[in-house]
DNA sequence: CATGAATGAGGTTTCATTCAT
DNA sequence: GATGAATGAAACCTCATTCAT
């Protein structure tokens, strides 16, 4: 009873350091067990495979961050729908930005691994997923901006581009800052940036 | 005479066909071969090993990119030194981008394969290559305004983000547009996000 | 004390199931374990190791059908060595041939399990022993008939090749036809080839 | 030149040896590598896997042995046709019976191994291959014989069980007997046998 | 130039079995 | 009676690489 979940654990432990340490497929299960005390056979006991060693590890954080990308889109363009003030949308996209960010640190090895170790394994494909989730909220923005504003409609491209950009900067946040602290300073500019950027769509030609 | 040009290009074809379809890891060479007509034996003629081969792929692409990042940065520099008007960057940053884009799209499967499947292999960590050029004109620049015009110093932290962020948009133009045409187009529009997202990090702060 | 029970006749079934669908040695006791929705550990408290867990699904039905024929060829043997006469001796060929029937369909999927799938167990070899029984019955009823009726001596290798294609031909029913009424009159057919072959052992060489 | 063919001619060997021990399943790939001297690399350049090693041996035999049955059922049926005499049949199943023995016995190891050791492999089935060929050949032979000479028709289910009863004692023959001069005399007998049962199924119910 | 045989280590996975609880 | 964790050996197979020819 002690024992089972402790060992349990300690290969959960010692699989993270390796797919970290090498990636997924790189890693080696023998490796696994070895620093881990065990033999391979029980590795086979509590796991069903590689992959499934693998998604023990970072199924429930992404579950996790769905839910919270989830749950502060929709209340963000439950705002919109409500009528509530441009104004402060921006208070909201920081607040959702940090809300991901505290969610991505809260697991920040495991959020590693996946986004930028998992090749071969089935979650190599997963920022996809994100990036979907965050372009479809962009897309219901621009759209209200479109309608009620008269801005100019914003290019389905153009859209999914900058939703990838957000992700690829919550990686590069992830991965190059270790405190969360200075991460939520960091990300607060990074949306400043991408508001900045985004209004700057819309600006005027520069010449000709 | 002919023939072993012959062989030498079919290994190369087929090594960039198996690199792309599977990643640098699972890449198998005697799949390589196979696929080449060609035995093991004469792939190790042409190439010490996997990275070698790997390397006959994409060496002369990122040589030829340093190439083209570092002359039109500094090009671009050179004028900034000279005092020039800052109006034209914004061309200059478009040119230069163009620029970029052509030299990918030239090798564009190298690139591709160099920028989403070298995991594993000694290149896996080239983009911080790219990030790290781009980021030292981008450091030029933002010292420049600060000197000159007196706007406000950007943190190290953000150049750098920036800087990756063109990077990753390079990328994602390459993986998502075919068309070398539409790419062009996308990335003017990239610069002009950017751009705008420069000047917001100099905007007053919205609320407090 | 009703779950004890329970749980082996569980394991029986779920074991039963698997040995017939994938043959001894393909059969996996987690599997069996798991079917039956109890752990690798309660097998092992009812039964030994695997090959004891195969024997309790066979050793019974073995012994009954050894009894079957003892018995039958027993009484057969009685007879003659009365000196009840040979006319007699089909029907005593077809009372004895429908009793195995009825034993091996008594018990059907453990026989076939055990004809068919025993590869590796250590009652591979089972169909010798019956084939060994009815030889010593058969070498019997020859040589009374070389004694009584002169008939010419049959040679050990066809008896025993006769015997043989008995027990095969039983196999064969048991396989091939789930009904036991249908089973039945085809083995009387069977006897009738049989003993038709018999006599063509001892006619006159056809031509020369 | 010399080398390569010894290899692979050691590996057969050694695989013949061990699939003839241990059946296919527990046949140890490793120990053959062993046995032959040879690393488990060597095996699978010349083998694509453990099917394909057991094919290599058997595949040629069973081609043979297809062809040679083909070849002699369709010959006797040619006489058939042409309305040539009953009398000259059973010089001809015994022709056939032998051809097929000879055959047989040109690759006795692979035929034993194949018809009594194959459990899990892809060939486990293959009597019921040259069952089915023998079966359309009595099929005919008995449509024949009802046509021409008014004989009762024969039941399908008993027509399939004679030609599993000759498949049976060619494999007893070919395990029980080493000396292919005595196995050709076996079957002769068996021949005998076999019409003797065949007109028995027309004889007059004994009893009733 | 190129072949093709061969290496040997390592990969993931499955197995029957044991034993403390 | 029964659990479930754990063993450890062995299974098949793939790999990049080497080398005599």
């Amino acid at each position: 009873m002690k024992d089972n979940k402790e060992t349990k654990e300690k290969l959960l432990t010692s699989a993270k350091k390796e797919f970290i340490e090498k990636g997924y497929l790189s890693a080696s299960l023998r490796n696994i067990c070895k620093n881990a005390g065990v033999t391979t056979g029980a590795l086979y006991f509590f796991f069903e495979d590689k992959q499934d060693l693998y998604g023990a590890l970072v199924a429930e954080p992404i579950k996790k961050l769905h839910a919270v990308m989830n749950r502060h889109y929709a209340e963000e363009q439950a705002q919109i729908n409500a009528g509530l003030l441009m104004e402060t949308d921006r208070d909201d996209d920081v607040e959702a930005a940090i809300a991901i960010l505290r969610c991505l640190y809260l697991h920040r090895d495991e959020f590693m691994m996946l986004l930028t170790k998992s090749q071969g394994s089935c979650y190599e494909k997963i920022t996809d997923d994100f990036v979907m989730i965050t372009e479809k909220h962009f897309r219901q923005i621009a759209d209200n901006m479109e309608k009620c504003y008269g801005a100019p409609r914003v290019a389905d491209y153009l859209i999914h581009w900058i939703a990838h950009m957000l992700i690829d900067a919550f990686i590069h946040i992830l991965t190059h800052e270790v405190s969360e602290e200075a991460a939520v300073v960091h990300v607060q500019q990074v949306i400043k940036y991408m508001i900045g950027g985004w209004f700057g769509l819309f600006a005027p030609e520069m010449k000709d």
